[in-house]
RNA sequence: GGGUGAUUAGCUCAGUGGUAGAGCGCUACGUUCACAUCGUAGAUGUCGGAGGUUCGAAUCCUCCAUCACCCA
């Protein structure tokens, strides 16, 4: 059966991989053959996510080194999945919804987390069926889900994911790694819920510098300078009894409870301590003194607004500012009912604030103070700004910093294993930059934020019940937590908790989810009933929102409704993926994992937090080591993004060019530490190189080389110098490829197979043998010619999996698939054949030395030459008798004979060892002729140049390395012989004219 | 503002102390029996700038310039 002349990706894709599948070729263990294993756990992608470039550069990558070490014997695992992401998720679902005209609220939490896993079951497996189009050799069968397993989760989705995590999160909050607290988080005012700094996008915008006067306090005055000299002296001032802020965002201005400045600054020393007037309310802001404020910035002072910036709460943590929040959950003014904002205001103002601005949005809030401003003059200015606003990433709203009760990992207790880890060597990070960014993170650690205001997710395995404080007395506002895995274990915490204080409970129950009680006086009665003590009368009594109810003697716990963010639970990939808690096979054997492979953008995220997650609750590392790489961009180094429109779909290249070519820029691109720019040209002269080799197998098959061909190990006992020579020089790829994937060269990989291929295989060796295949050498060649051409499938099998295993199934007797193949083991030792490589070498240049002259001497390319030898040393001279026939076919001669001298109108053609002449007579141009020996020994004699001055200076032949030297020394040597040579030839052309 | 990295052929990039490479592009020629997704031959670089270390620097050090990313 004859081959197409081209491999035709889009058909065989397909096939190729049912067939894998068909023979679980990518299962745990296949093709193991020694103890060692080899894991790696895919970097799960979001559940609502489709395949980008990203993904595609990454799983390349993470599939070279799984189908190299899994070749090579290894019990190897590559563990897929995918998180479920907890915003991107709810929002596909409830944007579904909105088409039908409802929303999230409209249905009970377990009805809409129904309709979610509808979704994800549905719809979740998009990104999983691209992996699988670009060949990523997964073990699909174990595809893992971080809420596998979770209550009422639908069959099929029963995985263990959802123990791991609750179980980790029990472990850690009784450990006291876990707790809740009033910290600013980055809060989204559309979803209404905290979000990470991963999904916060800082973007540009055109806004406005609005300046501010705030009266001093008490009559206190300072003196602002007016003018000064050349010199920067002042030399006028004036009297002032205000402060001027500066603030992008005036409705935060409701929340200030102080004035910064710098301790150094002369102009403000004597108010440090004193007070300002917040203007509207009349509330006293004191001003302190802190680094922070920049006296060159501005005025100077800053206006202190702890509960809605990130600096300002820093400030106000030194200083002991009070934080106000004045802000509801949707970014509109809260102001009534805010027992803090009016505290220490007038109420006047207060009153009048209310009444303009409660529930007002921000934006409008913010029109109404600097309107206000202005009539009221305490506006002193406006400044055009252009500045960062900080942006969520799937609402596009402004977020807010926001001052709520949240969960958070108290990570400065977790760091010290993971600095520990990488800092000992245990763990290896690449490249190395990535370590020191590593460290600088996790030495200034931050408290990490866990909870989420979301429904899909895992819920805080806490239950909240009244706080009774050692008096048996009921503490307003605050709440008893019961943590456990299950309502039952956290019942009879309760149980036991309670009754120990009064033994009269009836019981405790769960409290139903969307259930949202208050507490009223009655309630407030039964409590005190409960406990038996008093009640204590409170005549201005209001209802009060708590997590719990009590009912005719039981109480009703209720459960912490807010979800785990996604990272908590992808933190735990490593482990859970493999049965945490349990202790499976699978864990004892690929844990810890050998590698992960990630983007340098979530080493914070993730990285660090599987580390501190990992040695937390297992106490052991989660990998060996980290291979990071960056984002992957366009042709012309810009992030790909929808808006620029220079996005590049990997299954659109796919379809055009085929996965091996987009696997192999992959490969080409992924250079330590190196951007990743992406040019299609260069994908196409990827898929052009599998064409090629593809060809050179159709040759091989035209020409009976697989005829009774059966894989084998070692190459075959060849006599015949080229054979010797390829034999040899894949021995070389082979060590190159292999030390490429070792260190993750992956690159080097790929340019050493891709040199090794065409440059080696395909432009000469195939070449060399087609004379061969008639005489008597034809069999061990076609021996040598499928030894050679299976070595460059298996070698290229990782990088491009598919057109390999196509060519594989083509050709010879295979007892198993290709991507089962045994990795070669032969050292370039075993193989070397420095004879037959001089001698290869001195072929070529000959071959090439004859073409050159050749084709600048205007020689017809299908005329056959006349050669003539006229001195050739003995090395020479067997190479000639051994490789006639091929250099004859290459160079285009027809025949050579002897000659004492080079004939007049002839061409030189130098040679180590020797001289060969073309006979152009009547064909060469002396003048072109001599253009072109001139330019040889000019680019000779540059390089003699250099080498001569290296050798003629003393102190190089003292100080450099003999080898060195000695390189020089010949590299010198041959380079004088040719010149020598070219400069005879001159001369008898000089002679001529 | 702080941190990290980059600057090498027209373009995209390799190159960790021995005198510069690849792919793409470009030019000329070519229907040679694997391949025009090809072949053969060819042109193109004071390796961002300035100093320093060294027998020797694209490579190590210092400063400067420009750019990118991360964190504020």
């Amino acid at each position: 059966m004859a081959m197409e002349k081209t491999f035709d990706a889009k058909e065989a894709e397909a096939r190729i991989a049912a067939r894998w599948e068909k023979e679980n070729a990518f299962a745990a263990g296949a093709n193991a053959s020694r103890d060692e294993s080899f894991c790696i756990m895919i970097p799960p992608p979001n559940v609502t996510g489709s395949l980008h470039m990203g993904h595609a550069f990454n799983n390349t990558l993470q599939d070279i080194l799984v189908r190299w070490h899994r070749m090579r014997g290894f019990d190897t695992l590559w563990q897929p999945g995918q998180d479920h992401a907890g915003i991107a998720t709810q929002m596909v679902v409830e944007r579904e919804l909105a088409r039908e005209g409802k929303q999230r609220t409209d249905f009970t939490r377990d009805a809409f987390l129904a309709k979610v896993w509808e979704w994800k079951q549905h719809s979740g497996g998009t990104i999983i069926n691209q992996l699988k189009r670009l060949g990523a050799s997964c073990d699909w069968s174990r595809n893992a889900f971080t809420m596998s397993g979770a209550p009422n989760c639908p069959e099929g989705e029963e995985g263990n994911f959802h123990d791991a995590v609750i179980k980790v999160f029990v472990d850690m909050y009784n450990k006291d790694l876990i707790y809740r607290g009033k910290r600013l988080v980055n809060w989204d005012p559309h979803f209404e819920t905290a979000i990470s700094d991963l999904e916060v996008e800082q973007i540009e915008v055109d806004g406005h510098m609005w300046r501010l006067r705030y009266k001093l306090a008490d009559g206190e005055t300072y003196e602002h300078p007016t003018e000064w000299d050349e010199d920067g002296n002042v030399t006028a001032t004036e009297t002032r009894d205000y402060l001027v802020v500066a603030t992008t965002r005036p409705e935060t201005m409701l929340g200030d409870t102080g004035i910064a400045v710098h301790p150094d600054d002369a102009r403000y020393k004597h108010l440090i301590g004193k007070d300002a007037i917040l203007p509207l309310v009349g509330r006293r802001l004191r001003i302190v003194a802190d680094d922070y404020a920049d006296p060159e910035k501005g005025t100077g002072a800053v206006k202190m607004t702890p509960a809605h910036d990130f600096n300002d709460w820093a400030v106000g943590q030194r200083q002991g500012l009070l934080a106000i929040n004045v802000m509801n959950t949707r970014a509109g003014m809260w102001l009534k009912d805010n027992p803090d904002f009016a505290e220490g205001c007038e109420a006047e103002g207060v009153a009048r604030l209310i009444e303009a601005l409660d529930g007002a949005d921000r934006y409008e809030a913010r029109d109404w103070i600097v309107q206000t401003a202005t009539e009221e003059g305490w506006l002193d200015g406006i400044d055009p700004d252009r500045h960062m606003v900080p942006h969520g990433d799937r609402s596009k709203v402004a977020i807010e910093p926001y001052l709520t009760d949240q969960w958070f990992v108290d990570a400065e207790k977790v760091v010290g294993p993971a600095l520990d880890a990488v800092r000992s060597g245990r763990v290896k990070i690449m490249p190395e930059s990535g370590e020191k960014t590593y460290y600088h993170w996790l030495e200034n650690i931050e408290p990490w934020c866990i909870s989420r205001q979301l429904w899909w997710g895992h819920q805080i395995p806490v239950w909240y019940g009244p706080k009774i404080d050692k008096n048996g007395r009921y503490v307003e506002r605050e709440s008893e937590k019961f943590c456990a895995p299950t309502f039952e274990a956290a019942r009879a915490q309760a149980l036991e908790h309670y009754r120990s204080l009064r033994p009269n409970l009836k019981d405790v129950q769960e409290l139903e989810a969307d259930a949202a009680p208050i507490l009223s006086y009655e309630d407030r009665k039964s409590l005190a009933e409960l406990l038996g003590k008093p009640e204590i009368s409170v005549p201005d009594w209001k209802p009060v929102k708590v997590a719990w109810k009590l009912n005719s003697g039981t109480l009703f716990l209720g459960r912490e409704s807010d979800v785990l963010d996604t990272w908590f639970s992808s933190g735990l990939w490593p482990i859970g993926t493999l049965g945490w808690p349990e202790d499976t096979e699978e864990l004892r054997k690929y844990f810890p994992t050998s590698v992960l492979v990630t983007g340098q953008d979530i080493l914070f995220f993730w990285v660090a937090r599987m580390m501190m997650m990992q040695l937390a609750v297992v106490n052991d590392i989660p990998f060996r080591e980290v291979y990071l790489h960056g984002l992957v961009r366009d042709a012309k180094g810009k992030k790909m993004s929808k808006s620029l429109g220079n996005v590049i779909d990997p299954l659109e290249i796919i379809d055009e060019y085929g996965a091996d070519a987009l696997r192999f820029a992959n490969a080409a691109m992924a250079s330590l530490g190196g951007v990743l720019k992406l040019d299609t040209s260069r994908i196409a002269g990827y898929r052009n190189f599998g064409t090629k080799l593809w060809n050179a197998t159709r040759f091989a098959e035209m020409n009976g080389v697989w005829e009774g061909h059966a894989t084998r190990a070692a190459p075959p006992a060849a006599q015949a110098t080229v054979n010797r020579w390829i034999i040899a020089e894949t021995a070389r790829v082979r060590e190159k490829v292999d030390a490429a994937l070792d260190a993750y060269r992956f690159n080097d990989a790929a340019s050493a197979l891709y040199a090794f291929v065409w440059g080696k295989v395909c432009d000469w060796y195939v070449e060399f043998a087609k004379p061969l295949f008639d005489g008597d050498q034809a069999a061990e060649t076609r021996e040598t010619m499928a030894w050679v051409l299976d070595q460059c499938m298996i070698l290229l099998h990782p990088i491009m999996p598919f057109v390999t295993e196509e060519l594989w199934g083509l050709t010879g007797r295979r007892d198993k698939l290709l991507v089962h193949a045994d990795w070669p083991g032969y050292a370039a030792a075993d193989l070397a054949d420095a004879e037959a490589m001089r001698e290869m070498r001195w072929v070529i240049a000959l071959i090439e030395g004859v073409r050159s002259a050749r084709a600048q001497m205007g020689v017809p390319v299908g005329l056959r030459l006349e050669m003539l030898q006229v001195d050739l040393d003995e090395a020479g001279q067997g190479a000639w008798a051994r490789n006639a026939a091929l250099i004859k076919r290459l160079a285009r001669i027809e025949s050579l004979s002897e000659a004492p001298e080079v004939p007049r109108g002839a061409v030189t053609i130098p040679v180590e060892g020797g001289t060969f002449a073309l006979p152009l007579a009547g064909v060469i141009d002396v003048a072109a002729e001599s253009a072109r020996l001139e330019k040889a020994l000019g680019k000779l004699d540059k390089e003699l140049g250099g080498l001569r001055g290296r050798l003629s200076n003393a102190k190089f032949i003292e100080s450099a390395p003999e080898d060195v030297v000695e390189e020089t020394r010949e590299a010198a040597r041959v380079k004088e012989d040719e010149a020598a040579k070219l400069r005879a030839a001159l001369d008898r052309l000089a002679a001529l004219g």
